[in-house]
RNA sequence: AGCCCGAUGUUGUAGUCUGGAUGCAAUCCACUCUGAUAAGGUGGCAGCAAAGGUUCGAAUCCUUUUCGGGCUACCA
């Protein structure tokens, strides 16, 4: 008889292999037939919501592996609230409006579209783009409300941009004012602090002097006698020539120590910072002429000054007296090329340790300039159009590109015989993030929103906000001081932008005084329900005719729109706090609407910030009650991807050849509050981690395939006691990562749980222990039975754990659990585990006999390795147990041997214990391979134990322990 | 330029606050099984970025350095 028939080897549908790439579209086909979004929705209304807030990425470009990354984490977790008993809604949305599809449509279609068309092409694109993006998010398994997504170009969304735009108004922290701002010239636009990158560039650095209106009294204040025709120059240093049309003054440090020198070459005499002037002489030469020795006699241009300082100053013929800062302040100076005066002022961002110790100072054209400006009234007119170019009434340079500009000021600078010195630096620059270009500071009329300005309940943004991160919980928690900081030293909110493609801001300012029209807050209501209907093409097309009740004679439509972070900064309220699924039924006043926004660390500075300003300027109150926060995706040697390292990883790639369960497996097992590295030999280990929890599930599942928990389960108290012990310790397994990992989003510490579980605890000794259980003992017998009970639950246990990762595997796995091709882990809650009596104590029990069970182990290997045995099922153990061990084993009795897996255990106690391996003398069963003794008692069954004949033939065996 | 963070075998990680033989998993090698088979079991190899200091003793504390990542600011 071949009994290998006998025997219960139980074959599932669930492959060995994967084959992710070609399979799981196929899942995702069935879940969005079956519209399991919606069919999830339906499970959990009712309960307690988590509200994930998606932060929308723009609408422009492919996916990237760091928005894989970002979407990944957000939907491990929505799938862990819902597993877990929430109802965890996820919309998510993307940033439609802005330059960066400005741009594109610019570029395909050229600049002279009406602003209608090229609004309404803009739309076209984003929408393609969203769909494009929206594809791959839906691929990587990313679940949510694909069908209904918001955008910041919706009709209603926008409408709810323009009335935020009015609650931030009528609270008082909106204002219009004349400020340096970032200017982009190839945006034509204002750029937030965002939008700025620094990079080196090079500019021309030039000396400049400037004549004192009355050198000879300049000169006293040296103690200096100027010979007839001789001049007094104050030298200043730039490195933004262009910005000269614009000078307004020369600032000088109160406390530095100013000093009068006189240059053989020009014969005139200068004013300089006196320990720089080594350092401008090294650039331009000026002052100590080549080979020149002191030889105690002065020529008669330089009697005039009573010489002293010279042996000390290296030649440098150097007034003795210097002068504070503070003692030069209001002489007057003739602008270099302009018939101009210009005043010397004192400013505490003059420094002495670069240029010349005195800064050319153009208000328009720079924030300490400015902010210097004001103090002294000096006029702060910009002469600098949209464009980048010279408005027309600019002497000189009206018409021309400023950087074009530089060239000419040197030119006129040379002709005019002010120019000291040029050469050229290379420094760090401001530079648009969009175009990489150079940047200007241009004083121009934008509206703010204001950072130290009192609302209307008498708090500034700036404390409110301050508040709102102390309420608020950060994970990492350093997050907590960097958005701090961000928020303590940002400038005011420049809200305005000068484009096409963004959401206007609906305001009519009066004709002549500038002022907003003082029903303002009606108006833009009655605005933003026409947005509401036609988007926001019916604010550029609105004539005052149409709002008759308004008197709007002597007003004129605002034509800025608003900065594009403004649209994403206020989708908590826009979309959030419009959405009917995304409300919390029992929402406390000021009570965050989120739970949680989650995007990488660049974020504090972007929509973390936008949404905390946007939050309190509106509501008193920050959006969110969390911040979880994840780090760039660098390369395997942790450089970061750049086309020319030729490093970077490409999300679909890796679907294609390893799936997006490998992808979510490589996110959940990453630490991500530091960088993410990935690299191909990171993603072959990840793939052997999977391997490895894929098989324990097909093992699990297989030997669960004949097995109905309706009728086959056995009652717990009945169990055979090892596999109480292993129901209990998947419990405490799933209590851990279900009330301490999963809430704390620690997922890499949970897979390295999950992956030692399945290795060590699972492969390394139940699973293995219980093979011959399972497939020796009689089919339907009580010992097979019990092990299957405690099995299913393991099983149902732990693809609840593992259904928020591996999106794909863990439901495929379900439905062959099931037997439910239509089932979902996510239609459930974490399995329920069965309570075990004296959990503790079979914990404690079984893990004393498990590190027992690797002494044992390493005895049988000492005995392999010299070719006694090959299986361990060839030996028998003779254990010597001391009075501590004693207890201990003989409390499994005669089922010890299936614990450690040999064939025979004889147990005596003794003072010291020891295990000695012996090879069976016995014959072996031939279907159970235990050696025995009673193989051939029974005729029919010649060559098997009786045990398997009891296991064939009668009743089945009896275990009670093992 | 300043500030912050990080660096643990080939890979992913734990341990660092609070000093005490580094640990887990994967890879690799060897043995073994052939009833999880492009599997399973057992054993083994190998690591605290570098230097210095404190200490009986340092992955851990201090100093310096290197490399990587990030942030902030701006040199007019």
């Amino acid at each position: 008889m071949d009994y290998k028939n006998t025997v219960n080897l139980q074959d599932t549908t669930f492959p060995m292999r994967g084959d992710l790439a070609k399979r799981e579209p196929q899942m995702l086909d069935k879940w969005t037939k079956q519209q399991r979004y919606q069919k999830i929705r339906e499970i959990c209304a009712g309960r307690d919501k988590f509200i994930l807030h998606d932060g929308p990425p723009y609408a422009n470009g492919k996916l990237h592996i760091g928005h894989a990354t970002n979407k990944i984490l957000k939907d491990i977790i929505i799938r862990s609230k819902t597993i877990e008993g929430y109802d965890a809604p996820y919309v998510p949305g993307w940033d439609c409006h802005g330059l960066p599809i400005e741009l594109n449509i610019e570029k395909q279609f050229g600049k002279n579209l009406e602003p209608r068309d090229f609004r309404n092409k803009c739309r076209e694109y984003a929408n393609e783009q969203i769909e494009q993006q929206k594809a791959d998010f839906i691929r990587l398994g990313v679940l949510g409300d694909w069908n209904n997504p918001y955008k910041t170009m919706d009709f209603k969304t926008e409408a709810g941009i323009v009335r935020s735009l009015g609650e931030i108004y009528k609270n008082g922290y909106l204002f219009s004012g004349v400020k340096p701002v970032y200017w982009c010239i190839d945006c034509g636009s204002a750029l937030a602090e965002a939008e700025v990158e620094y990079y080196d560039k090079q500019s021309p650095a030039i000396d400049v002097a400037f004549k004192a209106v009355d050198s000879q009294e300049v000169a006293k204040k040296f103690d200096v006698d100027l010979p007839s025709g001789k001049s007094v120059f104050a030298i200043i240093w730039t490195t933004t020539p262009w910005t000269l049309p614009a000078n307004q003054a020369i600032c000088a440090g109160s406390e530095i120590e100013y000093a009068l020198i006189y240059s053989p070459h020009t014969k005139d005499y200068y004013i300089v910072a006196a320990n720089l002037i080594e350092s401008l002489d090294t650039r331009s030469g000026l002052f100590k002429p080549d080979g020149f020795v002191f030889n105690g006699q002065l020529s008669t241009e330089e009697v005039a000054i009573t010489w002293r300082g010279v042996a000390k100053l290296n030649g440098y013929r150097v007034a003795e007296k210097t002068l504070l800062g503070a003692e030069l302040e209001h002489i007057k100076f003739e602008h270099p090329f302009y018939n101009r005066q210009v005043p010397m002022i004192l400013g505490e961002h003059a420094t002495d340790d670069a240029g010349t110790g005195l800064v050319h100072t153009a208000p328009a054209h720079g924030m300490d300039d400015y902010l210097v400006g004001v103090k002294y009234g000096l006029d702060l007119h910009n002469p600098v159009g949209n464009d980048g170019c010279y408005i027309s009434t600019t002497e000189i340079f009206a018409g021309m590109n400023v950087f074009k500009a530089n060239d000419k000021v040197v030119e006129i600078l040379t002709e005019c015989q002010r120019l000291m010195n040029k050469t050229d630096i290379t420094h760090s620059y401001p530079c648009c993030w969009r175009h990489k270009s150079k940047i200007i500071f241009r004083t121009t009329g934008q509206w703010f929103i204001g950072m130290d300005k009192a609302g209307s309940d008498g708090k500034t943004l700036r404390e409110q906000a301050n508040k709102a991160v102390d309420d608020t919980k950060f994970f990492p928690a350093w997050g907590r001081a960097r958005l701090e900081s961000m928020i303590g030293n940002r400038p005011d909110w420049c809200v305005s932008r000068q484009r096409n493609w963004g959401v206007p801001m609906t305001f009519f300012v009066h004709k002549e005084t500038g002022e907003l029209h003082p029903e303002s807050y009606v108006i833009l209501e009655a605005v933003a329900k026409k947005i509401e209907v036609e988007g926001i093409d019916a604010w550029f097309e609105l004539k005052s005719e149409q709002l008759p009740e308004f008197n709007l004679t002597d007003y004129v439509k605002l034509k800025d729109t608003l900065d594009v972070w403004f649209d994403s900064g206020t989708t908590h309220l826009t979309v959030v706090g419009t959405r009917p699924e995304l409300q919390k039924a029992n929402l406390q006043a000021n009570e965050p609407a989120v739970d949680l926004y989650l995007e990488g660390s660049d974020q504090h500075r972007g929509w973390f910030q936008s949404s905390m300003l946007t939050g309190c300027a509106v509501t008193g109150h920050a959006p969110y009650k969390q911040l979880l926060t994840h780090g760039f995706v660098v390369d395997g040697n942790g450089r970061k991807m750049s086309k020319s390292l030729g490093n970077i990883v490409v999300p679909q790639e890796v679907m294609d050849k390893y799936g997006a369960d490998m992808l979510r497996l490589w996110v959940a097992a990453t630490d991500y509050s530091g960088e993410l590295s990935i690299s191909d030999e990171i993603l072959k280990r990840v793939s052997e981690s999977y391997r490895r929890i894929r098989n324990t599930i097909r093992f699990l599942l297989a030997n669960l395939n004949d097995f109905n928990i309706n009728k086959d389960a056995v009652a717990f108290d009945k169990m055979i006691e090892l596999d109480r012990y292993a129901i209990a310790y998947a419990d405490k397994l799933q209590a851990k990562i279900v009330n301490e990992l999963y809430p704390s989003y620690q997922f890499h510490l949970l897979i390295q749980e999950l992956v030692s579980y399945c290795s060590e605890e699972l492969g390394g000794f139940y699973l293995d222990v219980l093979k011959d259980r399972l497939y020796t003992s009689k089919a339907d017998g009580h010992a097979r039975r019990s092990a299957q009970t405690a099995l299913y639950h393991i099983t149902k246990s732990l693809l609840g754990i593992l259904s928020p990762i591996l999106a794909f595997t863990a439901d495929e796995a379900w439905e062959v659990l099931m037997h439910d091709a239509n089932d979902s882990t996510l239609f459930h809650t974490h399995h329920k585990l069965p309570e075990i009596d004296n959990s503790d104590e079979l914990l404690n029990k079984w893990t004393k006999l498990q590190e027992f069970r690797s002494t044992v182990l390493k005895e049988l290997e000492a005995k392999r390795t010299e070719g006694l045995i090959g299986a361990s099922l060839q030996a028998e153990l003779v254990i010597h147990a001391n009075k501590d061990l004693y207890p201990l084993l003989s409390s499994v009795g005669k089922d010890l041997k299936f614990a450690y897996m040999v064939s025979k255990v004889t147990l005596d106690q003794v003072d010291t214990s020891s295990v000695t391996v012996n090879v069976s003398k016995e014959a072996k069963c031939e279907r159970c391979w235990h050696y025995s003794d009673d193989i051939g008692t029974n005729q029919e069954h010649a060559t098997i134990c009786g045990r398997c004949v009891e296991n064939i033939a009668g009743n089945g065996e009896t275990r009670t322990f093992a």
